[in-house]
DNA sequence: TTCCGGTACG
DNA sequence: CGTACAGGAA
């Protein structure tokens, strides 16, 4: 009992300063479960003000499903470039084709079937779209509620507690907690002192950091990323891409294998191409 | 568990 | 120069 005033009283702060202070992205504003999905797709591992120009180029030049489907996977990838993740770039197309000749589907676990389309995305999905009482739960959502409740919550626990949490308005508590997240409980130096939910709050202890990411530099991941680059730009031969890349035959080829089974390039006689 | 980009920030 | 990013798939 006293614990649900404890969450109501910090429910109603949290949702009073989102209304004064919400970032105003353009996905917000919007329904169409095609802008939600492509919106989603692209915030995945990227931060959002990032994400704003590219979603807004997108969204012009591919406004329907059907538009993005239709599209050559070049072109599509030209309009990515920067954003990173590229076989983000292809799942995405391919689930506007599923979306395109078979429509919506009406709940999460259809929505997962999608291609790119996991736990977070499809409860995203249904929430800000389709205004269904689901949390989603993404990065921001995991350390806000970890540092309130003061330990680390397993994803069971996790969905649940937000569940719990969510109100009449799930969409609207989603995006609270993301802007909460992203603004005040940061990672490292969160603004308790600016935090509107302090006081219910059992302090930034609880978080625990991510394993580092390996270096970039000279990483599989620059190298798939600049053989990308140049086969967007132009079809090239295999002694062109060791060339312009600057990386070794045995990575390349490496390289071209692994993006040839992900259906990002294909050879096209002597050379390498985008994929169709 | 590991890998997958590229950018911007302190 | 290290860090973090509205995750998903193998």
């Amino acid at each position: 009992m006293a614990e649900r005033s404890l969450e109501a009283e910090r429910n109603d702060a949290l949702l009073t300063w989102y209304r004064a202070t919400a970032r105003p992205f353009p996905w917000r504003s919007m329904r169409d479960p095609y802008a939600i999905l492509v919106s989603e797709v692209m915030l995945q591992q990227t931060q959002a003000d990032r994400v704003v120009p590219y979603f807004e180029r997108f969204m012009t030049e591919f406004p329907t499903p059907r538009a993005l489907a239709d599209a050559p996977l070049t072109r599509v990838l030209e309009l990515w470039s920067g954003l990173g993740y590229n076989s983000r770039a292809k799942r995405l197309r391919d689930a506007a084709a599923v979306v395109a000749t078979d429509g919506w589907p009406d709940d999460v676990d259809g929505l997962m079937q999608l291609p790119g389309v996991g736990p977070y995305t499809a409860k995203a999905i249904a929430s800000f779209a389709f205004g269904a009482s689901v949390a989603a739960v993404d990065t921001n959502l995991r350390r806000v509620l970890s540092r309130w409740h003061g330990e680390e919550l397993k994803p069971a626990a996790l969905q649940a507690v937000a569940e719990r949490n969510l109100g009449p308005d799930a969409a609207q508590w989603n995006q609270a907690m993301m802007d909460l997240g992203a603004r005040i409980c940061r990672p490292r130096a969160p603004h308790c002192d600016r935090c509107p939910v302090e006081q219910w709050c059992a302090g930034p202890g609880a978080y625990v950091p991510p394993r580092p990411q390996g270096r970039f530099e000279g990483s599989a991941r620059q190298l798939r990323g600049a053989i990308i680059r140049h086969l967007v730009a132009r079809p090239a031969t295999f002694a062109a891409l060791v060339e312009s890349t600057g990386f070794d035959a045995g990575h390349v080829e490496e390289a071209l294998y692994d993006l040839r089974t992900e259906g990002l390039v294909e050879p096209d006689g002597d050379r390498w191409v985008i994929a169709e």
